[in-house]
DNA sequence: GTCGAGCCATAACTTCAAGTGACATTCCAT
DNA sequence: ATGGAATGTCACTTGAAGTTATGGCTCGAC
């Protein structure tokens, strides 16, 4: 294979007209530059450039060489130049995997907040619940992924690390005609004999909190239902087949046939997180976006704070 | 500057996954791989591949770099490859320069059978007379010039170097209505009282061979007029302004309104000779168009001798 | 003509990086 | 738990890249 770096020296060569030339403007001796050349004539099996006394002029060969030389160099300092933008998040992706209820609030602001300071680091969002989520990361398919209590789902394998980003909380979800609607704080424990709409089927996150909460007020709730979907939940709701808790981060659509109730007792939270893989290189732009991520959550816990105080 | 080879340790790591594997398929130890890498990711300031204990993944910044690494080393090797095609004469370049007469004659089936051969080679052909061709073969700016009896015109200046290609003799041309235009053969001497028309004026080679061939005759010619074109030489003969003398290879084109005698006493000849800079290094290309070249000059030697007879 | 300036080539030497080999370490799977 | 497969590290050898010093060549000026 033809060295790169002598290839460096032909060119300079090239332009300059002779050795000594060319090895001034490269802070060599000439005697490197007339070994340099004699060395790559000898990789090339080819005489590059005709000596005379007063000067080099390049062959045919020598002429071709250069020709990829200036390309080849040219890319080199692209690769350079992408390098340092990379670095300085000029450059880079991050692949993003979040559930449902995240996927429509936590994460369109924060992609919209990174996309502003980073433009040029591109961005993917997919779909996932978390356990599904944890997978892909682990399996290389993604960078981050947001999770919901990972602790609690056997998702912490040691090999995933999980950084907190915002406490959401729960309220209870009744049709309109339901008892307790007119209350403006009910106690869950008031709920136990009403049928439940539950999340995801497999049962992590969601599902565990709703069961956990109602176990602590006294009573196993009676789930008819599963669903991922809070806007099919309060559907559910609204057609008078249960009642439900729904996160603070679904309540940007809520039906008008439903009614929201905050918990007297302090209510069950889910506890959503980012992982990503413990040891795993994180390029600046996953750092960076690691950091977005645990603004917006702040953000969105003193937003929800204030709602709460207004409801 | 980044290591290109060390680029292709990086572009075979990704391509294999696992720093063993790369090393195999170099025939490197795995210890050489991992320092390389190492050595490469302190060059670029960055982290390039993500290491686990089940091989290794691309960061960022790796992908990146592999994506140039693919470009550079392919463009290396098409480097090497356009090396070796010039040096199998399937490229290269030779500029030629060649006078009139030569250059209507001589090159063309030169230049045909040379293309005929070696269809890769840029050949380029620009007229000028034997003293501005050699001038521009000192200056580099051809490669081979035809000149005729460079010895005589002081255009041998020791760096110029001198290949015979043929003999070119020359006739006489008188108009048809000549008092010697009865006879086969004629003496040089028989012309001395007529007017003479004469090569370039600058008096290098043609004037110059007429001139020592009529002083050999035991006469200075009368010059009437100087022009470099045969055609038109023939044309001031035709009109009676004087008689002239024509190569050979001038031939080729001769107006019916004058005759061609050849001379009883050995004829004068032009000797041409195609130049090239002594101790230049020669292209493939340019050797084996001098090669073309003599064998041509030989073609053109014996074809003349038939057409002496012939007439 | 000779002499100096500028150019390239070569030899001897120093220095540094590449690669090897041996070993430690970590993780996963059987 | 234990073996296999991966990476990282250390010490060592070797070869290549530079420097310095020298010589030879050509051209142009005095």
């Amino acid at each position: 294979m033809l060295d790169v770096k002598r290839l460096r020296v032909l060119r300079e060569v090239a332009a300059k007209g002779s050795f000594s030339a060319a090895a001034e403007s490269l802070a060599y001796t000439q005697s490197a530059v007339s070994q340099q050349i004699a060395a790559l004539e000898r990789e090339a099996g080819t005489r590059l450039v005709d000596r005379s006394a007063r000067g080099v002029r390049m062959t045919d060969a020598g002429r071709a060489l250069v020709r990829h030389a200036d390309v080849i160099l040219a890319r080199l300092s692209d690769a350079e130049a992408e390098l340092e933008a990379i670095a300085g998040l000029r450059g880079g992706r991050v692949r993003l995997v979040s559930f449902a209820s995240a996927g429509a609030t936590l994460m369109p602001r924060a992609i919209a907040l990174f996309r502003e300071r980073h433009p040029a680091v591109e961005l993917t969002l997919e779909p996932a619940e978390p356990e599904d989520a944890v997978a892909k990361l682990r399996s290389g398919d993604a960078d981050i992924a947001l999770t919901i209590d990972a602790e609690f789902c056997s998702l912490t394998d040691e090999g995933v690390e999980v950084t907190h980003l915002l406490d959401d909380p729960m309220y209870a979800v009744l049709p309109r005609d339901h008892p307790l609607a007119a209350k403006p704080r009910i106690r869950l424990r008031e709920l136990r004999e009403d049928a439940w709409l539950a999340g995801s089927q497999r049962g992590c996150p969601d599902t565990m909190i709703l069961v956990r909460a109602c176990n602590a007020a006294g009573f196993e709730p009676r789930i008819a239902f599963h669903s991922d979907d809070y806007l099919a939940i309060q559907g559910f709701v609204a057609a008078g087949v249960g009642v439900s808790l729904i996160p603070d981060l679904a309540l940007l659509a809520v039906r008008d046939d439903v009614v929201i109730r905050a918990l007297k007792e302090s209510p069950p939270v889910r506890r959503i997180q980012a992982a990503t893989l413990r040891d795993g290189y994180k390029s600046p732009a996953i750092e960076a976006m690691m950091g977005t991520l645990q603004e917006v959550g702040r953000e969105f816990e003193t937003q929800r704070q204030e709602l709460a105080l207004a409801s």
